[in-house]
DNA sequence: TAGGCCATCTGGTCCT
DNA sequence: AGGACCAGATGGCCTA
């Protein structure tokens, strides 16, 4: 379970920050280069950063440890005998892009991680360790739901989101999951407790709604005043998201939350937006769910598995969304 | 102002 | 030899 290996076409075979500088042909002297480089994003930035590498490089020639040794790493140059040549300068600025733009590549995949884990923002982004952290929480907590073979429970889904998540971080969490006072109360142990309903039914139902009925057909809407982020995952009301493949251009005008692939009560979502990667092929759940012998998928469906299949859940074309999952997939969004 | 986060530079190491 | 990868060092920016 959860071990194809994800493709990250877009990401990782697009040098996209790279493209700009120079691999071949290059500048006869360092001053070329600089010049080169000053056509490019960013020049003057990376100028000045090297001039003041430059100037640091010499203050710190003297640098020793504790030991009287030179220190093994960081940005001090080692000029050992023969002087810097204007091509090992001009190697050296090479080298810089190249890192440079592995690091871009570095961070673009981490970019599209954080849009498949639950609480994507484009305001409040997580950082790259929280980001690593919750996608492993999230898939976690994904995997032990399906091998439970029954409806998660949200708390425990949440606890395990957060386990060894910073404070900020759980609060935001906690914060894109809207639990809803409303539907809990503490005992007098500080416990969080459902009202009369099961957690379950607490979290998922709306008054008067029918739990397969899809919101955007129920009369009932969430109520996302409170908050800027967008719902995700199902409601009607995102269907012209989906029709756009692209994550990012999916939402243009939106600038809030975009996609946490996150659905509870037996509907596993897990991409909401289609992104390039995927778009051409299979879904990152169909990649996961689709067995040999298995029921073969409907053309433009999420999943639909049925009860007398040996997936344990119903799991539902993308566009039949139920309420009570627009419940939890609101909940996600603060 | 301290601390967290980040981008960048840099030299070392490994691999082709 | 050269590129990829890694990790230390550094400074900038932001926030509590």
């Amino acid at each position: 379970m959860l071990t194809l290996p994800f493709e990250e076409p877009h990401v990782m075979c697009e040098p996209r920050f790279g493209a700009n500088y120079p691999r071949e042909g290059l500048p006869e002297s360092l001053e070329e280069q600089r010049k080169h480089d000053a056509d490019s994003s960013n020049s003057d930035m990376r100028e000045a950063e090297d001039d003041i590498s430059d100037r640091e490089e010499d203050e710190r020639d003297g640098d020793q440890d504790d030991n009287g040794l030179p220190k093994k790493r960081g940005p001090r140059k080692k000029r050992s005998g023969k002087p810097e040549t204007d091509r090992s300068k001009v190697r050296r600025h090479e080298a810089n892009s190249r890192e440079r733009s592995r690091m871009h590549g570095l961070n673009d995949a981490l970019e599209s991680l954080r849009k498949v884990v639950p609480c994507y923002s484009k305001t409040q982004k997580l950082s790259k360790i929280e980001t690593l952290r919750l996608a492993k929480n999230y898939i976690w907590a994904l995997s032990e739901t399906l091998s439970a073979g029954k409806r998660p429970d949200l708390l425990a889904f949440v606890q395990t989101l957060c386990k060894g998540l910073s404070q900020p971080t759980t609060n935001l969490v906690a914060g894109c999951l809207q639990l809803n006072a409303r539907n809990f109360l503490t005992d007098h142990n500080g416990e969080v407790m459902f009202s009369g309903k099961s957690p379950y039914d607490a979290m998922y139902s709306y008054p008067g709604s029918d739990v397969n009925t899809p919101p955007g057909h129920s009369g009932s809407t969430l109520d996302s005043s409170a908050k800027p982020f967008r719902h995700y995952s199902y409601s009607g009301a995102y269907e012209p998201y989906y029709e756009n493949p692209s994550p990012e251009g999916g939402s243009p005008h939106f600038d809030g939350q975009l996609s946490p692939p996150m659905n509870f009560n037996g509907i596993f979502s897990l991409k909401h937006e289609e992104p390039p990667d995927y778009s051409k092929g299979s879904h990152y759940g169909m990649r996961y769910c689709s067995a040999p012998g298995r029921t073969a998928l409907a053309h433009n469906s999420m999943y639909r598995v049925s009860p007398e299949g040996r997936f344990p859940y119903d799991l539902h074309v993308r566009s039949q969304s139920f309420q009570a999952q627009g419940e939890v997939n609101g909940s996600f969004h603060n």
